[in-house]
DNA sequence: TGTTAGCACTCATAACAACCGAGTGCTAAT
DNA sequence: ATTAGCACTCGGTTGTTATGAGTGCTAACA
């Protein structure tokens, strides 16, 4: 545990370090006004911090900048007790519309985010196995092609244009369909394969002639993967850091980036509420040099998603934490809301 | 008009400084096979191209970089009369699956594209203002939402949800839809504006309720921005070119990029065929020193869409040139081909 | 007359020394 | 326990020098 003066030396070079990106020596810190003690007197107190591994040197004789332990001991003890459970309104730069669609949605949150902090943003959006299907409907297009669309109680359409093989007349299709939407309305995403499976196959053994080929386009139309929505918000923010001198930083980090599934697996969180990952605690390496602070938000009984900030870890915690916050809450409210009026 | 040998010696150069980034000796190029003079008189021949302005020095006692005249030069009278207007079966790689979304195909198209030249490809899909509504729907998700499901002839789907003000009534909204279901199919997105102001704004004064409403309802759903789409491959890979030393070059390439309006602007091209713009003729300033390679593809009668790779000005023209005229040869043969069977 | 060898000159780049100053650790005085 | 004082450290800057790739020019040559 540390005394009093430890902390609040802590908390000056960890606060002045974030603002400046520089190395905090102790004659700066000693000119402060809530410092009433001299600059060796704060030469000793560091040397401990240091010797406890919340501080470390750039070099034997440069002044102190916080270690990720330094980071981690702030986080924990000095911003998540003074962290209250509130709101900013900040959905009101969000949502101007009356009605907005959930992707948009999700969408304007991550440029707000951005915008609001001068990092990185990114958004999972909601998980959409756990929506309804609400309507099947397969419109041709031509002889030979045709469109599938699937709505689901959510708002969220999906769609697939595909070949309808020449085996195929359109009276099966319409039998198809009819069967479809009988049968497929009201089941969640993630039934869908197993019901597709089970019920409908059989149904459609009966009334549709060469139900195999209809049913493997059906499949293929529909079970490729419904990829998790992910929404980058201020992407070249992260370049007005100063930590991102050298280009190879850069490289790393934006291709990093590019890889969507990789973005995913880092942000999809078990555990609710805030989280913080400081440099190394990030188990993927091109992220070491930065710290990511996730929250989740919920939307109906159990569908997650997951927002999150990406900045170096000489990040504002405190502004990132509350802000991210206030926003989880607002979005899971808002979200509720617009979901009682659908359900 | 520049002798052989003046013509011999720009291009080893520019072939040089393509390959190698460093400016071009003497020495160097006397060493080649090709060349059967020595250094001293090359020397002479390049400050007779220096004179003429289509080779610079970067200090007084440096060797050759081509200027943006000399790679003009280069193109016009070396690269382009030596491109046949063939094809390279990209194709192959882009389409593996019997059918493919249009849209898709351009994503990949421009993934692929990057990948084979290592710049930045952004391509323009085709305008969508020339397809025709194929069917209209509007999908009730509950009392007060609903979602507006537009699909055209080429594929496109276009969706938007809304909520159903209190004033109009189920019934209302069926007629709508029928009304409008009748009347729009067949005509084209340019032209949807124009026709629900003239033919059906009137029937549906006789036949709903609070048709203003609804109307403007309507508009807002479907007359709202049909953004060209755009699709962009290979951001990172121009942070590979080597002149990309500085940090605040890719600060201000990244921020354009991240504004689509520009860079459609960009890319609007209304000349057919393969244009080049070498650093400077490029108007927009954030890319004057790249080169921007556009060439343009055909779908159906007139609609156009662009192709086009952004590298550095030291750019592998007859590579990229080459590539871009059999691509935008190769889409538009199977953009016909699928017009064709889809018409 | 076009070509070439030779040579003095230029300039970017790297390596090295000298210096400055911000900052430390330690010691002795308060 | 705190602080003033002081020697020491080390990154960053500046200035100097050496190196070498490359040029322009001149004079000799085929």
């Amino acid at each position: 545990m540390l005394t009093n003066r430890q902390l609040l030396v802590l908390q000056v070079i960890i606060d002045d370090f974030i603002d400046s990106a520089h190395p905090v020596g102790s004659r700066a810190i000693s000119k402060r006004k809530d410092i009433t003690f001299s600059a060796a007197t704060i030469r000793n107190v560091m040397a401990d911090l240091e010797d406890m591994g919340f501080l470390e040197k750039t070099h034997s004789s440069s002044g102190r900048i916080p270690s990720e332990k330094g980071y981690r001991y702030y986080v924990d003890h000095v911003i998540a007790p003074s962290i209250q459970n509130g709101k900013l309104d900040i959905m009101q730069h969000i949502i101007q519309d009356e009605f907005i669609e959930m992707e948009k949605l999700v969408q304007k949150s991550a440029e707000v985010l951005s915008d609001l902090t001068s990092y990185t943003s990114i958004i999972l959006g909601p998980e959409i196995y756990e929506t309804k299907v609400k309507q099947l409907q397969i419109v041709p297009l031509s002889k030979q092609t045709a469109v599938a669309i699937l709505v689901t109680d959510s708002g969220h359409v999906e769609h697939h244009s595909f070949t309808i093989p020449v085996e195929i007349n359109a009276s099966d299709l319409e039998k198809m369909v009819n069967i479809l939407n009988e049968r497929l309305q009201g089941v969640s995403l993630a039934r869908l394969p197993e019901v597709l499976n089970t019920e409908v196959l059989s149904l459609m053994k009966i009334y549709v002639n060469d139900f195999e080929k209809a049913y493997d386009y059906l499949k293929s139309a529909f079970f490729s993967e419904q990829p998790t929505k992910l929404y980058i918000g201020g992407k070249t923010n992260i370049l007005m850091q100063p930590e991102f001198k050298d280009v190879e930083k850069i490289r790393s980090f934006y291709s990093m980036m590019e890889d969507e599934d990789e973005v995913v697996n880092l942000l999809k969180n078990p555990q609710h509420g805030i989280r913080v990952s400081i440099g190394h605690e990030n188990k993927l390496e091109a992220i070491q040099d930065f710290s990511l602070i996730t929250a989740s938000y919920q939307l109906g009984e159990n569908q997650t998603g997951t927002i999150a900030l990406l900045g170096p870890t000489r990040m504002e915690y405190r502004k990132v934490i509350t802000l991210l916050n206030a926003l989880s809450n607002e979005m899971t409210e808002a979200l509720y809301l617009w979901y009682k009026n659908n359900g």
